[in-house]
DNA sequence: TTTCCATAAATGTGATCACAAAACAAGAAT
DNA sequence: ATTCTTGTTTTGTGATCACATTTATGGAAA
């Protein structure tokens, strides 16, 4: 059973090794460090996290949870596949869920904010340029998450995150696939739509960006993609 | 430490004592057994549930998973207390999800799927003209989910019911305080747009179902019951 | 070569234990 | 009466182990 390399990740201090587990696997298939179909053993990442199975396996069983794994009836844990029909599923979840709560957080963003946010919509458009495709990923993750949670009681967010981990393990494929990427202007479209407070526009702006690209790739590519992936 | 009295629960057999502490732990929580701000301790509850530690840690870990739970930094962990602005959210959240939920349903369900759905209201009804609350509540919990199960490809049901966790607690406070129930007509509403395939229609239906009244009680009366609980 | 079966290895499960941190309780000092 | 201190208890954490099930391996039979 050769078990998934881990993208790095640095441990705070004070972190509990469950909490540490937790985070680095999720991290790990938020990014598509998993492909669709893989399936991991406790043992072996406890060996990998330099731990014992009980954190690994409350860390597993946390992830089947919000659906980004799933232990099977065999007993067996792997990373869910992906259906084209699950696919279009997760997509227009996440246009629901986002737009709305891209709308409820514009009453909260001081322009202060907004302008942290377009500090990271540039890094976005470095990464890209640069050809970084993880960190455009994750810069792009960064840029949504910035405007949902400005919404102090907000509770959509991790449901959304949810709805990304379970997307993450194509995300992976697309890395390795897809060669070029380009720079979404809908970001400056939902920029804009920020600073005048309009929240249709808005949320109209972030379905669009998710409709029309997601995380920076071509949906038709990652839809091709599918047909091998599932 | 006074742990919570757990509703009856049969345990199918084959059933690993995790899943069973999960889906006992998970039914206590989604009627309204736990107030909110209980505290809750992992060793009472496995003596409660006639098990170790180790299978009631992993249960209540998912629970944290889906806000139906909170590991405090204190290491405490908490049945989450919901404040007025937390509770709009997550009604509106409820909107959401579900109105479109319903609505990606309608094409996938059968003259007979809709009958069985029939079939639910009318106990809901009966329980509601028996005074039977909890009974209601879960009846009106399975109306919703059969609709939305239609879609074979859904994945939108979790979030759903993560949603439902979260508003939980105070359903269980407003039961004992809520004396009288009315029956839903949105129901009724919900059918009969089902019954002509109408996805508009079903979606506004369940729209104003959830707006109007939750699960059988009276918002307001909720809305005054958080001030109390929040 | 393929299929079948028996043995061995791997794996999830759940209980137990030692440990450290937190909560609690009781008494002393102010 | 209130606050602080000290000792006890409770509680979460994580490692370990035994067990049952599953999977993998390898050789025998067709």
């Amino acid at each position: 059973m050769k078990t998934p390399v881990l993208p790095a990740f640095e441990r705070p201090e004070g972190m509990t090794t469950h909490d540490y587990a937790f985070a680095r696997l999720r991290q790990a298939i938020m990014v598509g460090a998993f492909r669709p179909g893989t399936s991991v053993t406790i043992r072996g990442l406890a060996e990998a996290l330099e731990s014992s199975p009980t954190p690994v396996r409350e860390a597993l069983r946390q992830l089947t949870s919000i659906g980004a794994l799933r232990f099977l009836e065999n007993r067996r844990i792997v990373v869910p596949r992906i259906t084209p029909a699950r696919f279009e599923e997760l997509i227009s979840l996440r246009i629901v869920l986002e737009s709305h709560a891209a709308r409820r957080a514009v009453a909260h963003l001081s322009d202060r904010q907004i302008d942290r946010i377009v500090a990271i919509d540039d890094a976005i458009e470095a990464a890209i340029l640069d050809g970084q495709k993880a960190a455009a990923l994750i810069a792009n993750q960064e840029f949504h998450r910035q405007i949902y949670m400005a919404n102090p009681d907000q509770v959509a967010m991790p449901l959304i995150e949810s709805v990304w981990l379970q997307l993450g393990p194509i995300l992976g494929i697309a890395m390795e696939h897809v060669t070029k990427l380009y720079v979404v202007d809908r970001h400056r479209e939902a920029i804009d739509a920020l600073r005048r407070r309009d929240e249709d526009a808005v949320a109209e702006a972030i379905g669009a960006d998710i409709r029309e690209g997601i995380g920076g790739f071509d949906q038709q590519a990652i839809g091709k993609l599918l047909s091998l992936a599932g």
